[in-house]
DNA sequence: TATGAATGAGTGTTCATTCAT
DNA sequence: TATGAATGAACACTCATTCAT
């Protein structure tokens, strides 16, 4: 019927509608019920395909995990690249905060699934070997910023201070997501206030 | 025949040994495979009892949580009284913060359970409820300890310190414990500067 | 201390007294949840006593059905002894039925367990068996009424009527007893009516 | 390729031909140790399927009672729209029970969970609700039977009528069920004998 | 005799995964 | 490829019964 070099293409093209709309499907099931709680079922349902199907795409629940991540991962980095386009040294450093975490967490309302993935990745070790990217993504563009800023400081320090930013930023988010309007706001500059008290001695402009 | 008077704690007795023999096998399934994934069977079975036993004194795993919790957030008021007993003001803020992490650092490899639960409570709201004494001791004592030490302060802004600085050891927790040696000692330095920065400002002494 | 000829009586005595108030409370959890949802742990705690205490006097949960159903069989007897005193042929058909409705009715109401066995043993052949004895003890008494009344009909044909008899309340009995006032009062009459009608021409009045 | 339009059906077909036969291995589970004993696994090792299978098609153990009374309700109404197709007013009382009875026994027969259902619903209200159903179509179906033999009859008397004629079901079925040969006749002779007395005042005809 | 902690097979039910169609 | 019925091990939890004290 079709000819054979346009079904191919078309074929590949279904596979990749039906992988996102699957990986949406568990973004919406992880986020509402939690990874833990998600089921294989649900999100087939949720993406109004049967079971098989899902495992025609991805081999276990890790995996969808996984090709979240990925993209998760992916969105971060083409985020980062928007914002800093290679001027950050030039920026004060409280700028610098807020065009870190004001698009994170702009990224965050639309990725409706990090927190409950970085969230049980806390809790199953399992599951966090494979969303490690995730991890790595985010903490090595802060590591690459930093360097750009202070290219006398040591790999080591920087990568510490990346790390510890990081854990700053999960460790407060729980406090920001549920909160709404000037309480939001109010932990929003926390979180800011923290950061850059912290960041300060290492990366701070040393004349004013 | 036997004293009446004894028989009956000695019965009373075992009950409460095995409560706690129940409680210790839930720290260790719950440390080691994670809330979630911890069985009633298996905590049963890690106490070299019968899921029957269990469940006569535990109704469900949540009460063995919420009951595990309690504890935790005793031993955490003990540990507070003992290290602070009326006399914080007096100190250095870098000898508070060391007073306040180092012990809770060593209370945390005794209580094997405590980042499950605290983990699993982040994703779980129904956890979340039962174990919220844990995170309201830590929480209120904090508080208590910065009116002391800065009672000019709103009580509304000591209290997002005390968030804020509870954030900040959920966050960077999973940074130290899976560590050893120098690196652990490094991670915990971190976790101290930017507890001291991020407290400095609002709680250091105004004369140096 | 207490004279070895009184103490023995005296135990006795506690043994009977436990049993009656195990049997009460075995009444009480049987027409509460009815007769398969009862647990002995229920019925033990019930009778403020433990499990095993229980189990000292009874081997098991149908022990304790057919002691019930031994009791109700016992006072049923009593029951028609003080209703029928040799005198039933005199009295009208109608006035034999309300005789043995009405009284029945009463002790239904006082026994709470009555109907919960009852239909436990439709269900459990294993529990009928068991409680036999009280489908027997109202049967044979029926019957004997029936001969006392017509003694020139076949037993057999007698027999039939009484097992008809029984079956017509067991049948009908469900109609009455979840209503109150005039709707029960109908459901009574009606009991009464069906009754009048399938034996008056067996036992009604040649002569009038 | 296989015609897309019948494979749909096929696999309909199949979960329908799995309900059926669940629905069936119920019914005799039921029958056998009753609704209370039956358990969901016997009833699937009963349909030699896995529990998973019984649950895909029934949420719990009382659906598939409810089902199963649906199915029986159906069932006695084609019998009774077979049996009585507009012309019952025509016949003698006498003819009007055998037609009833007797085709209800064989159905009895059929239907081997029917009267472990019906005995259940009097022990548990839970289940009682579930299969009200039946109960409903019966009682309804004679009561219509009634208003047409009597139709200057008021609506309540019929209506106790039916429920007073159902009772009597009820109550005389555990005589019959256990019997064979004769004896069973005489228990049917027994019953229809009952229902004919009762009904006779109200229903017989008037000119003899 | 009385206790009540202890048992453990068994209950209803779930869900990641497979496979015939 | 897509389906969805099927699986079965596992889960949380129950309860009749036993037995050390």
């Amino acid at each position: 019927m079709t000819n054979g070099r346009t079904a191919e293409p078309r074929r590949q093209d279904r596979g990749k509608q039906r992988m996102e709309s699957l990986l949406r499907a568990a973004e919406e099931v992880f986020a509402d019920v939690g990874y833990d709680r998600a089921t294989t079922n649900l999100i087939a349902s949720q993406a109004s395909v049967s079971p098989g199907t899902l495992y025609q795409f991805f081999p276990n629940k890790e995996a969808l995990a996984e090709a979240l991540a990925a993209q998760y991962a992916q969105e971060l980095e083409a985020l980062h690249e928007r914002v800093f386009h290679g001027k950050s040294a030039a920026i004060s450093l409280s700028n610098l905060v807020d065009a870190t975490v004001d698009p994170f967490l702009d990224f965050h309302r639309r990725a409706p699934a990090f927190e409950a993935l970085f969230l049980a990745a806390a809790v199953s070790p399992e599951l966090a070997g494979r969303i490690q990217v995730l991890h790595d993504t985010v903490t090595s563009r802060l590591v690459a910023l930093f360097v750009q800023r202070k290219p006398e400081a040591t790999r080591e320090d920087l990568h510490w201070l990346a790390e510890a930013a990081v854990g700053i930023f999960r460790g407060l988010l729980p406090l920001i997501t549920p909160l709404k309007g000037p309480k939001r706001s109010r932990a929003i500059r926390e979180l800011k206030t923290v950061l850059l008290r912290y960041l300060e001695p290492v990366l701070g402009k040393r004349k004013r």
